[in-house]
DNA sequence: ATATGTGATGTTATACTATTACAAGGCTTT
DNA sequence: AAAGCCTTGTAATAGTATAACATCACATAT
């Protein structure tokens, strides 16, 4: 039973559910506030497994009723990456939901330049980076591993 | 004697004429033109081993005389960045002189928070995303791999 | 020597991404 | 009720990037 860290196809509503709900626990149990634009954003996020940009986001946000102006987009997703529920991806400036909340994680992600799918690979690797750093002597706090190019579906000759 | 993939110190002058001269010579075996604007945008660019933005550098070109509108910068880094001399880090929007130019590499960048050192590793350090990616079926093609830290001189106790 | 094509540069205008600063509301604690 | 804290909403602005069009320099072909 894959997880989706890969291309693979899954139960769409239940890893939504499933994240939320883990969400809403890891808040319960931290003394943090899932308010309802939090918990609406992480759910637009969740829907997409592509990355979405701050503005597509508060398009939305703003037809579900809330605030139209674009630090109610960037402080939802600001809080969400802060609590470990969301990414941001550095190469398109966007966002996307985490695929394992609730672990402390380095993440890597595969990201298709024609379908816009963003794949979260479930461990680091980055590894040789650390390597690197420390003969360096550069101490490093966050990394950002981001590769682009073709998922499955989308390289010549893929199924339909 | 190191090249500046580490943060050791090194002779500044003679790495940006070399860098300057294989840049040169690149061009001239390509067929490309290192033209005024773009030689002087690498050469403001290996001046500093910080990232720079785009509009730093443009503020730079115009003080020498260049356009002063956003695509004289953007269309030099452009070509620098095609042409290999130079890379674009990601998590700063801003740019760098390569260290390595003529060698096709996947670059890693080792970011310092405090003093805004940027250093390349000298090899590509995302190999274990390729192992992750050919798993999962996706074909990379590009790979963003960047470390935000504290480089060696800006770590608490650093020497001065 | 003229005409044509190509690539580089310059400029205008605009689009996209993100933050600062301030006003207002809800909740808890005192 | 008052004070403090957090969250939301809004206005204004800052920072990053590109599209579209005019012009110029140079090479080549006529």
């Amino acid at each position: 039973m894959p997880h989706h860290a890969d291309f693979a196809p899954h139960d769409h509503a239940a890893c939504i559910s499933t994240a939320l709900h883990a969400a809403d626990a890891a808040c319960a149990a931290r003394g943090a506030q899932l308010t309802p634009v939090r918990r609406r954003t992480l759910e637009i996020l969740l829907e997409s497994h592509a990355a979405l940009g701050a503005y597509d986001l508060l398009a939305r946000l703003a037809t579900d009723g809330f605030g139209a102006k674009p630090p109610v987009a960037y402080r939802a997703l600001n809080f969400l990456v802060d609590q470990g529920f969301a990414h941001r991806i550095e190469g398109l400036n966007a966002f996307v939901a985490c695929a394992r909340p609730g672990t402390d994680h380095a993440p890597a992600f595969m990201i298709c330049r024609t379908c816009g799918t963003v794949a979260e690979a479930d461990s680091d690797p980055g590894v040789g980076l650390r390597d690197k750093a420390a003969s360096a002597g550069f101490q490093i706090e966050q990394t950002v591993v981001e590769a682009q190019g073709l998922c499955p579906d989308c390289q010549p000759g893929a199924a339909a």
